[in-house]
DNA sequence: ATAATTCCTAGTAAAACAATATGAATGGAG
DNA sequence: CTCCATTCATATTGTTTTACTAGGAATTAT
């Protein structure tokens, strides 16, 4: 029941190209730097995160990657659903579950179906947006801002 | 984001003794056939639950597992937390977790804190008794009785 | 031209997962 | 007292996933 260092990667990734939005691009080493994240590793997240319109590229010297679309626009749920797939804590009620003979009578879906929906209820709730007003706030209380 | 077998199968086989709860000992064998779990994988888990002290064992022949308790005083919460562990989507913010340096300027921490409340909501509201309930529903409308 | 960057594919060590395998210990039935 | 169904304990195995690292090609501002 972890989420792992892919979805949290990237969601870190996209935190620090909301935080430095400004509209030029912002090159990949520097958010991996600052996420403390491996810089190869990064390269393979934020593939996918561009494969998916999330980030827009630039190539090139002085290049790097924009957000495509305004912070507010991400819900961390989209972000986590891209790079860990669905959120479902089993299979066979992911939203692109062949069906299941048994499904009918098993009771237990219920209970994953219902987990799925509290996963999903919260990251479908939270911007990045929101993530950057939170990481504000707390460095105005005189803290880092750095995240997991 | 997934549940492994290994909690899935405890709690089927909590579920089996639960609906088979008369007072005598179910053999493994039984239960891991009526749930299609193999033996051998059957033995493991139920031994975790047995340290526990969730199921009683009756060892030698004619012996089995017998529920510890009523079916009403396990939650899925306490099956699914003994075998899978904390089912905090992060390790840094489950339970045991040792502290984290960056913690107090963290913000995806924030996410994750929610995400764990909101599945042990759901997973803490739901009793083996509940689940014996919606198979016997099931299975009075013509359906088999059986789970993942 | 150079250097900084993104892009692409492959490789790899370690851990987790999902079991099997083997056999000892126990205890009821005959 | 013997047989055998059962629990108990530990070790082993094959596969998949995870979390990276490596190497180099393509692109473009300076």
């Amino acid at each position: 029941m972890k989420i792992s260092t892919r979805g949290r990667y990237a969601l870190r990734l996209m935190l620090d190209l909301a935080a430095y939005h400004t509209g030029e691009p912002v090159s990949l080493k520097d958010t991996a730097r600052r996420q403390q994240i491996s810089d190869k590793y990064s390269e393979q997240i934020i593939s996918a995160l561009n494969k998916a319109g999330f980030v827009r590229s630039v190539r090139g010297a002085q290049g790097g990657y924009i957000l495509a679309k305004k912070p507010e626009d991400y819900t961390v749920g989209m972000i986590l659903r891209l790079t860990e797939g669905d959120l479902a804590p089993v299979g066979c009620v992911a939203k692109d579950a062949e069906p299941c003979a048994r499904r009918a009578g098993c009771v237990t879906a219920r209970i994953w179906e219902q987990m799925a929906q509290a996963v999903n209820d919260v990251v479908d709730s939270i911007t990045l947006a929101q993530l950057v007003e939170w990481q504000e706030e707390s460095s105005h209380n005189g803290r880092e801002h750095y995240s997991i």
